[in-house]
DNA sequence: CTGAAAGCGCTTACAG
DNA sequence: CTGAAAGCGCTTACAG
């Protein structure tokens, strides 16, 4: 086995100061610089001969070119950089590995970051991205203020917005109709005879929460359903806050006979909670979630196609950069309800 | 609103021609360029003055400085880059988060890549990585091989592997512990009465298979169970192959008791084979699911801390890169054995 | 077919 | 306290 060199072992802020440059495989192959980087980019206007010997050089000395170096002459970097949540998520996963599949079909690499929700996070992280000079940005928006990326914009960094739209500013927006799948699936639990239902989502502030909750209501107004102020709840998604008020809705003296949940996060902790309960309750879910089928009763929900936002939302960045793209649009994609059990119980008593 | 000037309208190969540089800044404050940089790095030695003229040319232009340029520059390019199989695995979602947030703790951004299981790809982009010389690279293996890293090893770049050990070169790695997992898994079966156990798992060559293959060969052979060839399957965990092969286990004319699935993707085909099933049939699975607790029965599962398997990696690399690090190590993080009603039923007839 | 010079946007090392 | 020159490792534009 080789002894492998550690960084410990080197001068300290030269950790690449012994690689091999294409000035060092020139030497070596006793040619120029710019014909070492024709053999390097495959260029045209090599013979044979020099070709090989440029290529044993880069061989022996074991020369990898510095892409870093490149992007800087090029403009280009070939990355791009997407903004989400929370990449442990599982809505998130199947939506950042369909921007990755994207990405890598146009010879791009993907930066990941989470904002973890905080808006600050969200800026500091896509500010850190722009001053790697990406050439785009999908940006899963925490905050409701993007004025902070027109420079970046205007300087050419393609940006799109997926699953909540751009705040402030003019840009392309990738969603889920969250409204219409909100209403359509609150609907369903009043066809199947339901009048008390309750809602419990994210933070307001969340535009798909704020969506959600209008689909709600649309759908009782619709019914001509008053609904009560304490059937409808938004906050934080905590396990903790979550089962409060689902508990507080069930045993009210008025109590709800059915729930519609925001995301995949309430309707966990809402399934947990309805299994502990005594009563039947119906439930339907916004978002689809892991053996929702295997559950007694499989749970109802409203599906997004996760991997659907991200290739859209990426399609659109790589074409902006082709300047196939020129006005901003907001995209909408629809949802679809997957009735399982959980959103046909009718009403108890 | 603004206009905003999209890359069609920029003559080609100049994305970033428009951009303001230290160059531009020093000009309109006129300053030399060393204060601009000492400005915008927050070195001292500039008057608060002329630090004010600066910060009022670098607010007017918009300037952001290009850490592109600036990584060429300084040898670190404060990145590091994560191969793993699949970001939409629900898996490596949690390990990801936790590279990341190690990545972030050290100011450093995160590059992560899917291999698809492609022993190809992976190489492909590990080497795209280093090309654009990531500081360090957190790799889960597809392939068997690493070899072709140890040039970039060499160079100084910072290599941990995670989840499956390297192949063919010294190097750190993090596992669980897979073997005693599956061991402790299928003992626990064993206790409760079964001896007719069917083992079904991932594709052979991938180390962690063939760990927790072991594991329940070991529990077997202590407890002085012969085992039947047909009760061991590795391959494919596409959900045709497990069902089929779950199938044949159970209705073979000696059919298995019981059955230990080798990771989160078995174990979902399983669960829904065993659903459909008539006679009650024990499990236990390699990796925990959602809601695993509250399907009838609860699934026993032997767990791993995905996160916790991120965080140790990215921990390591980060010491790498210190120089606090020389001896490469192996190590392994304990499994759990998580009781929820499936394991412990007992034998039927 | 081949290569010397200039430059991408910064930082480093040094001199004033 | 301040700045001109050189250089990081490539590519571009041009000349032979």
């Amino acid at each position: 086995m080789p002894e492998i060199t550690r960084g410990a072992d080197r001068p300290p802020g030269t950790r690449y100061g012994n690689r091999p440059t294409m000035k060092d495989v020139a030497a070596r192959a006793g040619v120029g610089l710019k014909t070492v980087s024709r053999v390097v980019n495959g260029e045209p206007g090599v013979t044979p001969d020099t070709e090989r010997r440029v290529q044993e050089a880069i061989d022996a000395l074991g020369f990898r070119r510095n892409d870093s170096a490149r992007v800087l002459r090029k403009g280009r970097t070939a990355s791009i950089g997407l903004v989400l949540e929370d990449l442990a998520d599982p809505f998130y996963g199947p939506l950042s590995r369909a921007v990755e599949e994207v990405a890598r079909a146009h010879g791009a690499l993907l930066i990941n970051g989470s904002s973890a929700e905080d808006p600050e996070r969200e800026q500091e992280l896509a500010l850190a991205l722009c001053a790697r000079r990406v050439d785009g940005l999908v940006v899963i928006p925490a905050g409701s203020d993007h004025r902070y990326l027109e420079p970046e914009i205007r300087a050419g960094v393609a940006t799109v917005f997926v699953d909540r739209p751009a705040g402030r500013i003019d840009a392309d927006v990738v969603l889920s109709d969250n409204y219409g799948g909100a209403r359509d699936g609150v609907a369903h639990l009043i066809a199947h005879g339901h009048r008390r239902i309750g809602f419990i989502g994210d933070m307001p502030r969340i535009h798909t929460a704020a969506e959600r909750l209008r689909g709600y209501q649309a759908a009782m107004a619709d019914a001509d359903i008053p609904v009560a102020e304490h059937w409808m709840s938004l906050g934080a998604t905590s396990p903790e806050r979550v089962r409060r008020e689902a508990e507080a809705m069930l045993c009210d003296r008025d109590p709800v006979t059915a729930v519609f949940t925001g995301n995949n996060r309430v309707t966990v902790t809402v399934i947990r909670v309805l299994a502990e309960h005594s009563r039947q309750v119906a439930l339907v879910g916004f978002d689809d979630i892991e053996l929702a089928d295997l559950l007694q009763p499989g749970v109802t929900v409203v599906a997004q196609d996760a991997a659907a936002l991200g290739r859209t939302a990426a399609e659109r960045l790589f074409r902006q950069l082709d300047g196939t793209l020129v006005t901003p649009e907001r995209i909408e994609l629809p949802t679809r309800l997957i009735t399982r059990g959980s959103g046909e119980l009718s009403p108890a008593g």
